[in-house]
DNA sequence: AAATAGAAATAAAAGGTTTTCGGAAACGTA
DNA sequence: TACGTTTCCGAAAACCTTTTATTTCTATTT
């Protein structure tokens, strides 16, 4: 019991402890020169003896920085902004770097009531979380402070953005198809005005134009949902006989359709191979079979965010929409066809 | 464009555009008394042209208090402590709050560091988020703040902890069995060692014993896991021939029984009931038919907790392990049996 | 016109740290 | 001893705001 009092112990305490001035204090907690090794003995050790913390409150006023980050999310529900947020946690939590939560729902308002506080707070930079990858309006004009976004970028070139390569993403997964023999591939994905939508259906094109290879069908736009992937299955099912794979837009969808499939007394992998996205282990570890899945590395992704929003606020930013590669989980679901 | 400078703008240039003290810039804009409602329109004017934000470090120096809790989560990955997290930052949003968000990711090493950290900022509380309902070592008599603990509680019952009501979200379940009918109810959970697996069986008995009734064999412990939901549905199936209900300690249990269910042919719900635990909704909403579940209210969880820090750091602490009501969401899978 | 009460504005202090600069002590050299 | 050099320590300023105590101004009353 150290007779917790209402004020806290401050440096003057530590100096009278160990019988020097505040200034030798200051010096010794921090490592400066110029303090006789007993002399900052003594001091450590009164520090220690007081459980002293040096008020971060006036070291910031007096230097001017904050030593913390705002990061911004829209998203509360959404998945994908979590592991974001996560992977940028784990980069400033390394450093001496605090990290404010601010979560604006989606309200303009709520956000302008949050931009003002961490500027009131004096952050040092900040962090947009989107919650999808499409482009959202830029703030970095209004603002004194260096932003990087990350998953869904700014429309302003000009900004630090990262987010993840979604036409890189499909054509790994369809590479991966045909790669195992696959020829007859069709693609089922999200709603039509999605930007993740429309870039992974690019990628599948792209890569079966280098294959010099036709998509088995139009690609298939719903919903993000299970349900969606079983209607789409019923679809395909019916209209393409030939089919051999599917690459699917999300894991949810990819598990519709394998429920489906597998109702339908297909054979998986050996009959049709699917592949989902996301890597929501949730889901692409539990599927019978497991799921093969495009992986965004969205941990990763916060963490690049992260490190570059560092070089920002040391001055060297890096302008321009990064796109981060992403990663294919091989399981169960693509092994090569049965022999015939 | 105002000439972005390094040093911001004060409270003194302010004051020099106002044509006023500084002490009066503090009042007018703190809508303080004693000021001409002239002199404050002039003050408000220039604050808005030099976009004035008054700095918080200063402000919070003087007052000692930081206007700012700190969010200490230990599991990055579970998806529990998310939504605990999300109802906690509305609640103190909503305020002149901030948030600053911890993970230690399990580490003990890195809870300290983010314990020093954050003790160092003086912030004015803390919320400790747990990763399980089981309870934790109790951090508060290290610390000179108040401490709130969420989801997982405190060891100590002198603290203030906020844990679902496990035993009461698995009476309501069954109860609701019950009340549609049924008669020979089964229950599947996750694994022995937690919390959560043992309040929900206790809350199997104890519904059941108010209605006179046997359980449907012995509680089944495994994983929270669909893929031991499909092993326990096939043994079920095999050694409890009348069984007309199932209570699943997970969503993802309950997905992977009635997978089982359906390939053996048997009508969900008619023949056989499914109830859910946590209604995560990515699941809940998917399942065929969709899935009846106990929901554990966690945003609302995190949001008391939040209220609940506020009310402590006032000095009106209530200690003590609350245990929160649970919600029964109800969907398809609980319609009464079809009669015979 | 003078006195006074009340309103409005200001000066100054406080909050805890870091940093700069000057001073003192210790030591070696002439 | 006198002096220069090095090493260590302390006094004080600076950071920006809020608040208290004080001063100045205005209006009212005598």
């Amino acid at each position: 019991m150290t007779g917790r009092r209402s004020r806290s112990v401050t440096i003057s305490d530590v100096a009278s402890l160990a019988g020097v001035s505040i200034a030798t204090v200051s010096k010794a907690l921090n490592g400066k020169d110029n303090v006789r090794p007993d002399t900052r003995r003594r001091v450590l050790e009164a520090a220690e003896q007081l459980s002293f913390r040096p008020n971060a409150l006036a070291r910031n006023l007096l230097t001017g920085q904050s030593r913390t980050v705002g990061l911004l999310t829209s998203d509360s529900v959404g998945r994908f902004g979590i592991p974001v947020l996560l992977g940028a946690e784990d980069a400033f939590g390394a450093g001496e770097m605090a990290v404010v939560l601010c979560d604006a729902r989606g309200d303009a308002i709520r956000e302008q009531h949050h931009l003002r506080m961490l500027l009131s707070r004096r952050v040092d930079g900040l962090i947009v979380v989107g919650e999808s990858t499409d482009p959202r309006p830029s703030i970095s004009r209004e603002l004194p402070i260096p932003v990087v976004y990350a998953y869904g970028p700014s429309d302003d070139p000009g900004d630090v953005s990262f987010t993840p390569d979604d036409v890189g993403g499909a054509v790994l997964a369809v590479r991966h198809l045909l790669a195992t023999g696959r020829r007859r591939i069709a693609h089922v994905t999200g709603p039509t005005h999605y930007k993740a939508a429309a870039d992974r259906a690019e990628g599948v094109r792209r890569a079966l134009g280098e294959a010099g290879l036709e998509q088995a069908g139009e690609t298939l736009y719903g919903a993000w949902s299970q349900r969606w992937g079983r209607q789409a299955a019923e679809m395909l099912l019916l209209t393409q006989p030939g089919l051999d794979a599917v690459f699917c837009g999300s894991d949810q969808i990819a598990a519709g359709f394998m429920e489906i499939a597998r109702e339908r007394g297909l054979r998986l992998p050996s009959d049709v191979a699917v592949i989902g996205y996301d890597n929501w282990e949730v889901l692409s570890a539990e599927t019978r079979p497991l799921l093969t899945s495009v992986d965004p590395n969205l941990e990763r992704l916060g963490h690049t965010a992260a490190q570059h929003l560092f070089a920002a606020i040391d001055g060297r930013a890096a302008p321009g929409v990064h796109s981060m590669p992403c990663r294919l989980v091989i399981r169960e679901s693509t092994a090569p066809p049965a022999p015939a």
